[in-house]
DNA sequence: GTACGTTTTAAACGTTTGTTTGATTCCACA
DNA sequence: TGTGGAATCAAACAAACGTTTAAAACGTAC
């Protein structure tokens, strides 16, 4: 059979493999046979065009983050004259979106959940380039919300708090699903979810910030 | 019994050992001589005293979970006439130390988190034996909080949402201390932790359930 | 058609893996 | 003091790992 070799195209389908299956088994207990039977490549193939199993990785890393955040930018469906409740929802749903909202993103989601729990050294990559900037955004939008009567640490546990009711959603969807398994994660759920975490959390902003302003920073008994 | 050399002692520390370098490396990336060679036992014991790798994972697991709910109980420091608020304060407490209180309590955390994100078969023991008594619990102290004039389903997405913090610093934990390496995670600081989970948490219960008896179930604005 | 650089291929490389073996060491009991 | 079963040990096992190799297959230029 007359097969025309197509460099950019093994390389291309290798990346693409390697991303499902380190998602699916981790980097460790991933085999270059795995991807290479797959994709239907030779086990070579991995060497040749990336240099090594680590490389690979790291490309498929860099890959799977650019087309996520290309899809769902954190300022999913924001306009210019939003108001901060409203970023807040975008915030949170950008962020389901991006690590759940499809088959595609679920393995950017997995990949990220993977490095944070065992990293292998991509992690400063991750924080540097993506988490630092996205909790910053975050601490902006709460900061508003809060107003000038709430100190900088307050600022920073709430925004803890909201962050925090995202990933769970993402690291706990194996036991989700297991636990409530008419929870399909359908772009519909997600929007409900979205809504359940920003009504909590803007409930939970009112209440401290009224707390503030009538009586100053102390807590009430 | 009859002791002949002793075997007791090189069955624990072997199970101890192998609970550290699995939360270090994870179950994949850990090696029998690894284990061993910090045990200071041959390698061949692992397979004379638990059969195979796999085997002595799970007794690890079994292992440090015992040990976590015996040091940490999830009514940990509760008396009988305890009110809502304080019962959910030590649910959040208790979590936290259980799973970030001391070095071995952070072997379980970790052990219990890597098998959440990578499961090797050993999450159904987890879900059945530990997670879904604990959620139940959670959601009891949720739908007091609340009320009769909330339904379930918002009891149950507070429960996520409340849960989710918690697991935030669990999860976060490598994250949390490259960005702010003043967090170090002392008891203070869980303590602290704690209370401001706690605080955010109430204030939202607060804010939803005097919507809904005010409004009914209909969301605001 | 021939020569040349690039890509693919099957095979083998040296390590390392989990596991097993057979001899040796140990100690309670006779 | 000698015996036997339990525990330890060094050594080796086959299998699988990431990686390398050298040749074959391919497209492109002349």
């Amino acid at each position: 059979m007359i097969m025309k070799i197509d460099s950019a195209e093994t390389h291309r389908r290798l990346l693409e493999t390697a991303a499902i299956v380190f998602a699916e088994h981790g980097f460790a207990a991933t085999t270059i046979r795995m991807i290479c039977g797959r994709a239907k490549v030779n086990v070579a193939a991995v060497n040749y065009h990336f240099g090594n199993k680590e490389a690979l990785y790291r490309e498929v890393l860099r890959h799977v983050r650019r087309c996520a955040y290309e899809k769902y930018p954190p300022t999913y469906g924001l306009t210019a004259d939003s108001t901060p409740e409203e970023r807040l929802h975008a915030f949170v749903r950008s962020f389901l979106l991006r690590t759940l909202g499809d088959e595609q993103n679920r393995v950017f989601g997995t990949l990220t959940m993977r490095e944070m729990v065992e990293p292998t050294g991509a992690l400063d990559m991750i924080i540097e380039e993506g988490i630092r900037n996205l909790f910053g955004e975050l601490l902006g939008i709460v900061g508003t919300l809060l107003g000038a009567d709430v100190d900088a640490e307050t600022v920073e546990s709430c925004s803890r708090s909201i962050i925090g009711q995202c990933v769970f959603y993402l690291f706990g969807r194996p036991i989700i699903t297991r636990m409530s398994p008419e929870q399909k994660f359908t772009k519909d759920d997600i929007e409900k979810i979205s809504s359940e975490i920003v009504d909590f959390s803007l409930n939970a902003l009112n209440g401290i910030m009224s707390r503030a302003t009538r009586h100053g920073t102390r807590p009430s008994s």
